[in-house]
DNA sequence: TTTAAAAATGTAACCGATTACATTAATTAT
DNA sequence: ATAATTAATGTAATCGGTTACATTTTTAAA
């Protein structure tokens, strides 16, 4: 038997001759309602089903207790690491959570905004998709004074409050392990150079070449998306390459294990033909052969850090205004892929 | 400058010299207001910034528009491509999406039933976390007349409609294709035999150990998690047994790749020693050594599915409780890590 | 006992939309 | 030109809470 009656605070307070005002202060536990009358109404409410209306509240309120975050996918370690942290964080402090993920598209990031934005959440945690260009999307946010996050995938225009992790030093990092390892010519596969994360990967990847006197080539550099298709084909353009690089540093794991595949498939012997690092530490550096060298950077706590910045904000404990950047520990975590040299 | 005064229908009606009524018409495309002043109407409201206030909306209408989603984890192939059928569809009929994961904890998943309960989602579309018992939990959504839609995870009590794989089949041709690989003593890792998934593929393993009259042995039936740990556990149970199994049939891609690593860390030769056959079709068994046989099942599909049938039921087109339980394709795929004999 | 202060409860406006019903304006028919 | 239709707009109640302010009840002080 369905019953679609809803119990109402009305209900409430007419079966026990109390005010509805009375109902609503004991359903908030507010001191001011006596212990006796407080606990008749909770028994009550319990007894009869009641449940909140949410719309009705928010709409009095004028907030939602919701916060929402963006992202480019669902599908790697770090995204759902950083949404096991953000959420823990959330729910903690009482709010809501709303995910809405992007597929890496420009637009459908566009229209998240937009339909987080109809949804008025409190607060918004965001990555950057691939291509997108312009914070412009984010306009309607920050002049109703709604606080953005941004981790990781973040346009660093200093106006905004970003958690990240130090791209730079990565790359600087992999590129020098690689060249302690005696490579000489080291390919850089990597994604758009407009997206912060590669363009200073890449960067910290020219540093570590300049700083030990190995002359950057522009054509060992490729960029293309993440997908295994673009694994694949990078491994083409390296294999085509003469002579053929003695390294690689590949900004993302999962096409760095693509990419090995296919050139072992070639008869490439890695690492000893070429040294190999990836980037993002995800579970298929583990179980690959030979196993992944690659950088670990820590999603749970990024997504804390970030929920935790905003909701503290949104409480007025401290102004998010005032911390700008902040960076995060990341490190090199050395396997098979890159040692040439003894174990 | 933050401008925190929301722009209301009351604004865009006094601007204009209209009652709100004719405004709230216009703003839904009612045929009856007359096109100039829709037009008048629409426009001004694009150039005040008014943004519709759902918690108004959804407080008179009492619905949402929106439906929740509630799946184990965010971190599988299958997971996700669930969830992007689920929200092609949903998009597509202009409903709100609301993912809650529950990291395979019932305790999760009934609070996060109870918080989409109370956010009151028009409909609901679950798979069970790992140690769910019963389906009190989704009570209150039936007792209200909410419809809940099961996929792949499912209580099959035929009281609720479900989406789902023929989970015997997968698993009889799972294990007669390692049969007719020759092998004979064949070894099943799986989960919780409560769930229906597990405990269907392992009927269907038994029936096809049967049916080639090979006798089923409750010591090689291995029980574990879906975790990395639950894999190296389970090889290291493989490797105890005497005499060494010649073939397994893994219930989950991942546990069975990181069981190949630790028993190829031992010593054994895959397929030659054991043949594998994992299930789910995730990214990795394409890139693990040797290629891993697997059951490939549409997830998209399956989520599409799902979806549009909850909402024809919404929408009255349809009524769920006429179509219990949709079964949709599977398929075996085979790759290098079973096949003993030539390719 | 009366009065002042504190505690508990009540009244009613408000949040921003939707919509049944009423009214007015514009067409069409007579 | 007038009545009858039809089209367009308006009025006001409603959804279910919250809360400033008012009122009543209880307790403490004089």
């Amino acid at each position: 038997m369905i019953d679609d009656r809803e119990i109402t605070m009305y209900d409430l307070a007419r079966k026990l001759n109390l005010s509805i005002a009375t109902v609503s202060r004991a359903l908030q536990d507010d001191p001011v309602v006596s212990k006796k009358t407080k606990n008749k109404i909770l028994e009550l409410a319990a007894e009869m089903g009641y449940r909140s209306n949410h719309f009705a509240r928010n709409l009095r309120q004028k907030q939602t207790n919701t916060i929402g975050i963006m992202v480019h996918e669902l599908n790697s370690n770090f995204i759902t690491s950083v949404l096991a942290g953000v959420e823990k964080i959330t729910t903690e402090a009482g709010y809501d959570l709303i995910i809405a993920h992007s597929s890496e598209s420009f637009e459908k990031e566009k229209a998240n905004a937009k339909n987080l934005f109809h949804k008025r959440v409190d607060g918004l945690i965001a990555s950057l998709a691939f291509d997108t260009t312009g914070l412009e999307h984010f306009r309607p946010f920050i002049d109703k004074g709604v606080p953005v996050m941004f981790f990781d995938r973040v346009e660093q225009d200093n106006n905004n409050t970003v958690v990240i992790i130090d791209n730079w030093k990565c790359g600087y990092e992999a590129t020098q392990h690689l060249i302690d390892q005696g490579c000489k010519r080291i390919v850089h596969v990597t994604s758009s150079l407009k997206r912060n994360v590669y363009q200073q990967r890449y960067k910290g990847y020219q540093d570590a070449l300049h700083d030990n006197g190995i002359p950057s080539d522009e054509k060992l550099l490729i960029i293309n998306d993440l997908s295994e298709k673009a694994g694949i084909k990078s491994a083409k353009e390296i294999l085509r390459m003469k002579p053929l690089p003695d390294g690689a540093f590949i900004t993302n794991d999962f096409v760095a294990a693509v990419c090995m595949r296919t050139l072992k498939e070639h008869g490439i012997n890695i690492p000893a033909d070429i040294a190999i690092v990836g980037f993002n530490n995800d579970a298929i550096g583990k179980l690959i052969e030979p196993t992944l060298t690659t950088i670990n950077y820590p999603g749970m706590d990024m997504g804390e850090i970030a929920a935790r910045n905003l909701i503290n904000h949104l409480k007025g404990i401290s102004n998010m205004h005032h911390t700008n950047t902040i960076i995060v520990h990341s490190e090199l975590i050395i396997r098979k892929s890159s040692l040439k040299k003894g174990k």
